[in-house]
DNA sequence: GATCATACATACTGGTCGGTATGCTATGGT
DNA sequence: ACCATAGCATACCGACCAGTATGTATGATC
């Protein structure tokens, strides 16, 4: 029996501090709660980490920036006409979305909310994960007007930084309603908004 | 002279637990500096309020709730084009946002990534601010659908939900930024956005 | 199979936290 | 003038927190 496996030790410490940091933020986050569920030790958790911020930075980097780069930026590429994928990327999430995110929102967000004002080091961390998500987004738009896909009097990079923040919004604020009729009004508007960037867009309305 | 002056004392502490509660959050805001810039004691704290989560509430009724509304749903009433009330509002934002609102975010929306999951007396009240504040919207929007201002195809429930998560999330990322830059620039998409609700919209481009 | 660094485990510490017990003091009502 | 009470001050408490000191077990290396 195999009895000491550091990298899975590291990966039992990273899921749980992200699970508690989900539900409590970074300073409300206890390390004898995080130990709690693993079977791991605080001697362990600091043999891992250096202390509670280096774990945090570590949540960061290793668990949320890649959950959400693979959830939102990954399939934009496969999608010729970007405002299709942005589309489908939120149809997607609205089906596939797990219940206690829509209650405790973007892991994200929250952190960006609760540490950026008061810890540099986990500002840079997360605005490095924000710019990712927004240049993703911004270099399928620039695609998309070469391509007669997306308006081309738009600004890419300020447009991605608004659909960002729009869905981070969205995200937020459905938090506060717990409920997913909110989120989903929100989220059609957020579809339909997405239809005015089409260089075809007309309005629809003929009425006085 | 005046020695005791109640209100006097407690307007204090809400003011200072206002600023405390928007730089660390509910849970990270200490009692003991909350009192320390004021000259109030730990004992009068305990006289005005039973315990911080009182003092939250009492926050979030008596500041946060009147501060939003004063500056985002008052000034709407007196437009008859609730698209031009709105990007009014955004631009007097622009100008006039202080520093550290910028910096700090939104105390709404921090409060609710903070507290909407972990605490229902945080939630019922945040949620409450953010009904009154899309009501406010909404109700602006219907008006301005019966006077021909604003397109009739859309929900306004749904819109002015989307419209306050929209303005939130901006607010959030933009605090990672730490840049006036950015959050400029998310306004004017946000702005050009809210062309699109107008009946008489058109699309600007007519190249290929 | 002795060595030694890595990977843990246990017990503890100083400090800060929200909250309380107790007492004083100014002030409005009579 | 007095007194009841609201308004406040001080000192303290137990709980929890991040972090540490110190030890032990494991597995690779030679």
């Amino acid at each position: 029996m195999v009895t000491k496996q550091p990298d899975k030790t590291r990966r039992a410490l990273l899921e749980s501090a992200m699970r508690e940091m989900h539900r409590n933020g970074f300073q409300g986050a206890s390390l004898d709660r995080i130990l709690e569920g693993t079977g791991v030790t605080k001697g362990a958790l600091y043999h891992h980490f250096p202390n509670k911020l280096a774990l945090g930075y570590a949540v960061v980097d290793e668990m949320i920036a890649p959950m959400l780069l693979n959830q939102w930026v990954g399939p934009l590429q496969e999608f010729d006409n970007p405002i299709d994928g942005l589309q489908d990327g939120v149809a997607r999430v609205m089906e596939t979305m797990p219940e206690d995110f829509i209650k405790l929102g973007c892991p994200l967000n929250n952190l960006i909310q609760e540490m950026a004002p008061i810890d540099e080091g986990f500002r840079i961390r997360l605005e490095a994960v924000l710019e990712k998500w927004r240049d993703g987004i911004a270099s399928r738009l620039r695609h998309g007007q070469e391509k007669g896909h997306v308006r081309t009097d738009l600004d890419p990079d300020a447009m991605a930084a608004f659909l960002v923040a729009a869905l981070e919004g969205m995200a937020g604020t459905a938090k506060s309603a717990q409920d997913r009729e909110v989120a989903m009004a929100m989220l059609n508007v957020y579809v339909k908004t997405l239809d005015t960037l089409r260089p075809t867009y007309q309005v629809a309305e003929v009425s006085a």
